[in-house]
DNA sequence: CGTAAACATGAGTAAAAGCTCGCATCATAG
DNA sequence: CTATGATGCGAGCTTTTACTCATGTTTACG
């Protein structure tokens, strides 16, 4: 079962999604496709289940990692928050990176939009709380329209910095550089 | 040969790139598989030209309506140089909307990355321009992660205002965020 | 016209891959 | 030990689809 969908990355990693077969699938794993099949009713409900067990791992370390957005309660000035926020995604990307990329360049078609669902709540909402109050840091007119730049924006550079930095180049100034772009739209 | 392109397309966009058979694109262009396998040699090859083709098509309209990059080498200023290669690239993106979504979101796997080919040269030449001399609006330091940074934010705002905006939302308002963006970033 | 080269045709081939199903094996209970 | 249900197995069926090729048709040209 979980052996099932390590294997389908094995093989997803290794060859591509176009090479996926079932049948190396169940080699990879060691089982018998008639097994897969006892748990898989077909081959997009297996890279469904794993595109879907990959999210959970990787929301799993950012919820982990960041119980600090309660901090925005607090008085966190927003660039700590923002630069936390940042590491911890990039973090999360360096998770399973090959799979990561694999599964968003090549099975991105397969059903809804996973990211931007529950981000986009919390990233809503934490720009509500920036932009409230006499000493508001958060600058920006429509907090709609700032959610979605922002979104994009910073999701395009982590996937970026983190799956297919310009050779090179170091992580650690991308990542300061990520935030600076966030930092400076927010805030202009 | 074009007409089995324009086939090719439709059918891309009807049905998507899982039920593209070779087939259905020889029926939807009017001709005969044996006709088509005249032009092109293989399946892989015939999305290959539709993509380079396609890539053509938005290149020749951003030059034709960008002759102004020379303007750089006159006093025009860095905000007006860039709203407008914005607003041409969202043009460019505006010319096939839906062939676009389906070759970037399910024929991305296919070989070499189209995008920022030419693209980050022309980007990074014009960023050294404005971060040079005494008056320069560029502030950035490391011209090389400027050029990484803007283009993929760049591109990802571009690609989602037009491509997959927000329900509702103001196409001139995600233009001019987009804008402010990059400006934002680059004039920190 | 005649000839030949270029182009068009579409039934058929062959290989690939998703999936089934009858049988074997194992675990648990009585 | 036997019965019963759950789980595992993998040869092979079936469908799909990229691609071929023998034949027909049009075009170019002397």
């Amino acid at each position: 079962m979980d052996a099932i969908l390590d294997a389908t990355a094995r093989v997803l990693v290794r060859d591509g999604y176009a090479a996926l077969t079932t049948n190396a699938v169940a080699v990879a794993a060691g089982v018998s496709i008639g097994s897969l099949y006892q748990y898989f009713p077909n081959k997009e409900a297996l890279v469904l289940a794993l595109r879907e067990r990959h999210v959970r791992h990787m929301s799993a370390l950012m919820m982990r990692e960041a119980v600090f957005w309660d901090a925005a309660e607090q008085g966190v000035p927003l660039e700590a928050l923002i630069t936390r926020t940042i590491h911890v995604a990039m973090a999360a990307h360096r998770l399973e990176p090959a799979l990561h990329k694999v599964l968003a360049l090549e099975a991105a078609h397969l059903e809804a939009r996973h990211e931007e669902d529950g981000t986009e709540g919390v990233l809503r909402a934490l720009l509500e709380r920036y932009s409230r109050g006499p000493d508001a840091e958060v600058t920006v007119p429509d907090l709609d329209v700032a959610t979605f730049v922002v979104g994009r924006m910073a999701h395009a550079l982590i996937h970026a910095a983190v799956l297919d930095p310009p050779p090179g180049a170091d992580p650690h100034i991308l990542e300061r550089e990520t935030v600076r772009a966030v930092m400076a739209y927010l805030t202009a």
